[in-house]
DNA sequence: GTAGCTGCAAACCGTTTGCACGTGA
DNA sequence: TCACGTGCAAACGGTTTGCAGCTAC
């Protein structure tokens, strides 16, 4: 029988769940542990992963992978769609929700497929690499 | 002044285009290789990434990265949505004409943001693989 | 007490690169 | 001719893993 298992909050994944939650700029791995290092100097970012990935089972964080196959995270787990940037390589928030809004309408179950999410990501220049070139 | 780069259709670029034109089952680069190795016994897994560049660049090919973020190659490159299945990893075309149809219509240019394309993927299990696990 | 987590270092693996040689236009 | 492409092997870089010790519950 398929026991759960149990998460458990340690200091270390409530101060990476903490800080999702309040940085809106969809960090990587590395960015994270970078910010982090300073008040948890053990830290490792094997740890940074292994935590983002239990709480990503937790639903209480978003992978995205960006457009060169690197992942970011997000704190807010809500269906929305993200634009990675070109030129900075930065991922926005593309909305509050995404464009695609009824998932069940999509004439996709007469082929048997089932989907269970999907990833919509655009991609060009962001506003601020835009003014940067205008100069 | 900037010269345009000239493409060259070599042999091995020719055959990775013509696999690609013909096999519509969204091959990595690997896979490829591992197609054509037997006809072409010098080719070798750089040539391939880099004759699939140089294809992207004419816009011959299109490649897509998986949920994993693994790169396939795709010689069908209207603009079109995929499906992921989480089971086999195969991807699979999703429709013939993307299901975002007025891209020009998205209010993001509000923003200042320059969308020049994105990525539609769809993630669930194939039908083979669902008809797998009812056995 | 024990399942789950951590830090460290090494491994992994898909992809890219440097170099000397080859080849298409 | 010579810019572009190729094969090989080594490097790269983000991510994962094995292990011994630690900690939340």
């Amino acid at each position: 029988m398929s026991m759960k298992k149990q998460f458990r909050a340690t200091e270390q994944k409530v101060a990476l769940y903490e800080y999702l939650k309040k940085a809106r700029s969809h960090p990587t791995a590395e960015e994270i542990y970078n910010v982090l290092k300073p008040s948890y100097r053990q830290l490792s970012l094997a740890t940074v992963y292994r935590g983002l990935e239990s709480l990503q089972k937790q639903n209480a964080v978003l992978e995205i992978l960006d457009l060169n196959g690197k992942a970011h995270f997000d704190g807010f787990v809500h269906n929305h769609d993200h634009f990675f940037c070109e030129k900075c390589k930065k991922i926005y928030d593309f909305n509050e929700k995404s464009i695609l809004k009824n998932l069940q309408d999509i004439p996709c179950a007469r082929r048997g497929f089932k989907i269970n999410s999907y990833q919509l990501i655009f991609s060009g220049k962001c506003h601020i690499c835009r003014k940067k070139e205008r100069r």
